[in-house]
RNA sequence: GCCGGGUUGAUGGAACAGGUAGACAUAAUGGUCUCAAAAACCAUUGCUCGAAAGGGCGUGCGGGUUCGAAUCCCGCACCCGGCACCA
């Protein structure tokens, strides 16, 4: 190493960098720097701190990974860390804490192989974890750091679910109440059961329960779920990619009707897209959410069809009059209803499709649609197939008598499953129109060069401007009205006639929620004889995951959709039967086996580090109104900043979401929004080589030369990829600490580029920020002595205006999360200093070392105590920017004529309005220009533009 | 197809709010130190014409607004991400 071989002893080089790293990790720790007190309860401090305004900075917290981490983790801890040792140094109470999400597959699948108990895995990964993450020096409060296995921790997620559980959704009131106040209402009679002409008194013990699962946020239910047989258990659709697969595994998913437990998000569903206005996040991910909750705007319009009506849902109600036919999904109930014995007269020899009956025609398609997968019918958009039921629906608008056919482009998932088909203004409806030989009538004002012969055309017309035409009945006429004006008129109409309302449909879809695993929080739930679900009362639980001898929940074919779920709790017969007195006197119960998907911690763990000893709740509502209330600028509440990837657009932030809203509804927080301002960190990529067969090869044995790259002799591509195990192109951080140290990582992974944009690790690059390091460090200390060298002079003019611009910009970059900019104005400072060639004036030499102290702060805590403080720099004042440092900074001046700028002159903006106008008028073009002008006034507008306004003399 | 984000040297990227484009870093080239190498330090480094002084061009492409545009407006191309037979 560098300084051992020279005389120069006290060089800043790794392990002299490592020496200070530790050293000052020790104390941190010893001191309980970090620890962020409460307003009250156990965790309280220092009043002072605790009267300071509070930030409450959040990461998404890390499944303990057993393989260790590389370079690419501790990217969004790093810059929380910074951001949050920034925000103490401007005068800030900043709760920092990191715990770990750690149910989830890895463990329970090493277990299956292994045998070794999910805990112990997990554990052990945790603990190597938490020394990894150490040696960055991160500023966590050390008693804050949760764990979602722990029972204690899990016992307020089987409470939260039990709130949920125990609560419906008053669409009137718009909010969760608790599921006692709907019972009342059915007692009173005030609420009429649903569905049933029997009054709430006269139901069974089972009946009530399943008029209950109707509106409870959390519910078992029957309905077609996502089954993933290589998995072994159920899926949200969250966690199933549009090919119909897993997204963890890719696993064919399929579809199958099993008994699971859902949560109704959908019942927030307005909220969910509400409240996105009232959050800082990023755009894309605003947009993924409104996106997967796919609202759309429409009305539900009613087709007659002999006895029955056909409610189809449309987004273009405008388009009423232009509905030529109606379709319904091969699977939509009423189909048998409808259809007609024989083939009406006259019809058209293309539709019965050779068949003798309409019966036989649907019975033909209705088998030949479900046995294409859904894969198959998306990939055949083009080619439109149907077949007529022999029914006519009558079109409410002008009474026309409509064939009804079946067919598989409508979905019976989506919206009522039967739509009004205009095939003049929607692409499929007139694929199908073409196909079927189907009238297509036109009724909006048509653009340029289109005929109104709708035979000619090849493709619909589709616009959502204009104005529409050819639609009037004796009651009711919308020609010449704008699209947006004829929605509202006719969907009016609609309703005053009772054939219709405006209604909205949304793409979300309740989520399911219990998984056919080991290593989850089990349910606090049991099963009376009657199969009628209880919750558990608080005080059993936490419910501990109890022992099994298998830990497997599949022993099948991953491409078997015929299997059915196994639960490994239900292997535990001693655990599933118990007897329990709920208030009827002691009772056989059956415990449910399923357990919570690996989402149910992470929905809710921000509260648990606000009051994480706390044994009587969730969180106190106090110290949750200290830390996430709302305040000003965000009416929502929530965790002042939250970082993490950007892959849980629509899984784990919804889900978050979701509960939230539910305990805000409830009055258990005071936050409707879990995450007030969003951050997405990159990722850190790096190249990936692979041979000829394409098969990734150890990016650390590769070697260029002449412009190609070589793998033990053999020609390799590059290209840029994921970092990861199996591209085997990891780095690890050690690699880095044991060269470099802790603070030079920790720079360069804030200087590579913005931290939301993904970026390119290359590791020769990494020795520029320890070059800045080891600069500093000259700069500031003398090498042989290790005694600061220093100045007590006043920093000469250039120097000073240099040192308050870096720190108006620096502490500007800070706030805005821009960290390489902060450092790229740090490094400008100190090469100046460094070219300067002189020692460094004492002022600037602090506050260029209190700068530096959010980005590597443990050369900067040694720096600082070596300056001669004694206070540790986290408790420092960040520099404030001296505004008059300006000074003589150059500006434009530019010169106005009739309020046109004609002419610019560069000044100093620190020139009186008077030396504006003398300049002005010295200049010989200025002086043609407003030759017969006379100077109005001069406004000077910040930072660097001046404007004398001059204004014609006469007239 | 729809929606969102983007395009600046060899590379990652900077440029507050329209005001010296390319900060800062890497790489590259030359040099200092060294027996040598590493480390460290110094210098050069957008393209181009020129010996130099100095000039011309330049932020994906084409227009526009402005005294002045990487930045604002219109049109286009390409790249990344999300959604998609969603009525």
């Amino acid at each position: 190493m560098g300084y051992l071989n020279d005389e120069r002893q006290f060089a800043y080089a790794a392990c002299f960098a490592e020496e200070i790293e530790l050293k000052w990790q020790d104390r941190w720790a010893a001191d309980g720097t970090f620890r962020a007190p409460n307003p009250v309860g156990d965790l309280i401090g220092d009043p002072a701190l605790t009267a300071k305004p509070k930030k409450f900075i959040l990461d998404m917290f890390p499944y303990p990974s057993g393989s260790g981490l590389h370079v690419g983790h501790p990217l969004g801890y790093i810059a929380t860390d910074v951001y949050a040792r920034f925000l103490r140094m401007t005068g800030h109470n900043v709760l920092h804490a990191l715990g770990f999400d750690a149910f989830g597959l890895p463990a329970e699948q090493y277990a299956v192989t292994t045998g070794t108990h999910p805990r112990v895995t997990t554990l052990g990964a945790i603990t190597t974890m938490r020394e990894q993450l150490r040696r960055l020096g991160l500023g966590h409060d050390d008693r804050r750091s949760v764990s979602t296995i722990d029972p204690k921790f899990y016992k307020w997620t089987q409470w939260i679910f039990i709130q949920i559980f125990n609560s419906w959704y008053d669409h009137d009131q718009d909010r969760a109440r608790p599921i006692n106040e709907l019972i009342a209402q059915f007692e009173s009679g005030e609420r009429s059961v649903p569905d049933s002409d029997r009054p709430w008194g006269k139901l069974g013990p089972l009946q009530r329960a399943e008029v209950l699962n109707l509106f409870r946020l959390a519910y078992p239910s029957d309905s077609p779920v996502n089954w993933c047989p290589g998995l072994g258990t159920v899926l949200a659709n969250e966690e199933v990619t549009p090919e119909r697969r897993s997204e963890r595994g890719n696993y064919p998913v399929f579809k199958a009707r099993f008994r699971q437990w859902n949560m109704r998000i959908t019942a927030y569903a307005d909220r969910l897209i509400a409240d996105l206005d009232h959050v800082d996040w990023p755009e894309s991910i605003k947009m993924q959410q409104r996106n997967w909750i796919g609202r759309s705007n429409g009305a539900q319009v009613s087709f007659p069809v002999g006895e029955e009506e056909i409610e189809v849902y449309t987004t273009r109600p405008d388009t009423l009059f232009g509905a030529t036919y109606v379709v319904l999904a091969p699977e939509h109930p009423q189909v048998a209803r409808i259809i007609a014995g024989s083939w009406p007269d006259g019809t058209n020899p293309a539709w019965t499709g050779g068949h003798g009956t309409p019966a036989e025609a649907v019975v033909a398609y209705q088998a030949q649609a479900a046995s294409r997968s859904e894969l198959d019918r998306q990939a055949e958009t083009r080619h439109k197939t149907g077949a007529f039921t022999g029914a006519f629906a009558t079109n409410p608008a002008n009474g026309d008598a409509l064939p009804v056919f079946i067919a598989d482009y409508v979905l019976m998932g989506y919206g009522t499953g039967a739509i009004m088909a205009v095939p003049a203004h929607d692409e499929r409806d007139f694929e199908f129109a073409r196909a079927q030989e189907l009238p297509i009538n036109n009724v909006l004002a048509l653009g340029e060069g289109r005929s109104d012969d709708t035979s000619t055309w090849e493709r619909a017309f589709i616009t959502q401007g204009g104005t529409v035409v050819n639609s009037s009945n004796t009651t009711v006429s919308l020609d010449g009205l704008e699209i947006a004006e004829a929605k509202r008129r006719i969907t009016a109409w609609l309703e005053s006639k009772g054939m219709g309302e405006g209604a909205a449909t949304f793409r979300l879809r309740d989520w399911l929620f219990s998984r056919q695993r080991y290593w989850g929080e089990p349910f606090p739930i049991v099963y009376d004889e009657d199969g009628v679900a209880h919750a558990l009362p608080e005080s059993m639980l936490p419910v501990e995951l109890p022992e099994v001898e298998d830990y497997s929940p599949r022993t099948f074919d991953p491409d078997d959709a015929d299997t059915t779920p196994v639960a490994p709790l239900s292997r535990n017969e001693d655990w599933v039967n118990l007897t329990l007195d709920l208030g009827d006197g002691p009772q056989r119960y059956r415990r449910e086996t399923n357990t919570m998907p690996n989402w149910a911690g992470s929905c809710w763990y921000e509260l648990r580090y606000l009051d994480p000893t706390n044994d009587r709740a969730m969180v106190n509502p106090q110290i949750e109104q200290h830390w996430m209330g709302p305040r000003e600028g965000m009416p929502a509440g929530g965790v002042d900043l939250y970082v993490g990837g950007a892959e849980h657009a629509v899984l784990h932030l919804l889900y978050a979401r979701f509960w939230s809203k539910v305990l805000f509804d409830l009055g258990h927080v005071s936050s409707a929004e879990p995450f007030h301002k969003l951050y997405n960190q990159g990722m850190i990529q790096a190249y990936v080589y692979r041979d000829s067969r394409g098969i990734a090869v150890a990016a650390d044995e590769v070697q260029e030369r002449d412009g190609g790259f070589y793998f033990h002799g053999k020609p390799v591509t590059r290209a840029m990829g994921k970092m990861g195990k199996s591209l085997k192109n990891t780095v690890a951080p050690d690699a880095i600490f044991a060269e470099f140290g802790a603070d030079t990582l920790r720079l360069y992974e804030m200087a590579m580029g913005p931290l939301d944009v993904s970026r390119p690790w290359e590791s020769r690059a990494v020795v520029g920020q320890h070059r800045l390091l080891q600069r500093v460090w000259r700069n500031l200390v003398d090498e042989m002595t290790g005694k600061i060298a220093v100045t007590e002079a006043e920093p000469d003019e250039a120097t000073y205006r240099l040192l308050h611009r870096t720190i108006d910009e620096v502490t500007r970059s800070m706030r805005d999360l821009r960290f390489n900019t902060a450092i790229a104005k740090i490094t400008e400072l100190n090469n100046h200093l460094t070219k300067a060639r002189e020692p460094v004036p004492r002022s600037v030499a602090e506050t260029l070392v209190l700068m530096l102290a959010p980005l590597a702060p443990h050369i900067a805590e040694e720096l600082w105590s070596r300056l001669g403080h004694e206070v540790t720099i986290v408790r420092a004042h960040f520099p404030v920017a001296d505004a008059s440092a300006n000074r003589g900074a150059q500006v434009s001046c530019a010169i106005q004529v009739d309020g046109k700028v004609r002419a610019v002159i560069e000044v100093d903006n620190d020139v009186t309005e008077d030396t504006l106008k003398s300049i002005a008028l010295g200049n010989e073009r200025i002086q043609q220009l407003i030759e017969g002008h006379k100077i109005n006034r001069v406004i000077v507008r910040p930072p660097n533009l001046v404007n004398v306004a001059v204004r014609r003399k006469y007239g």
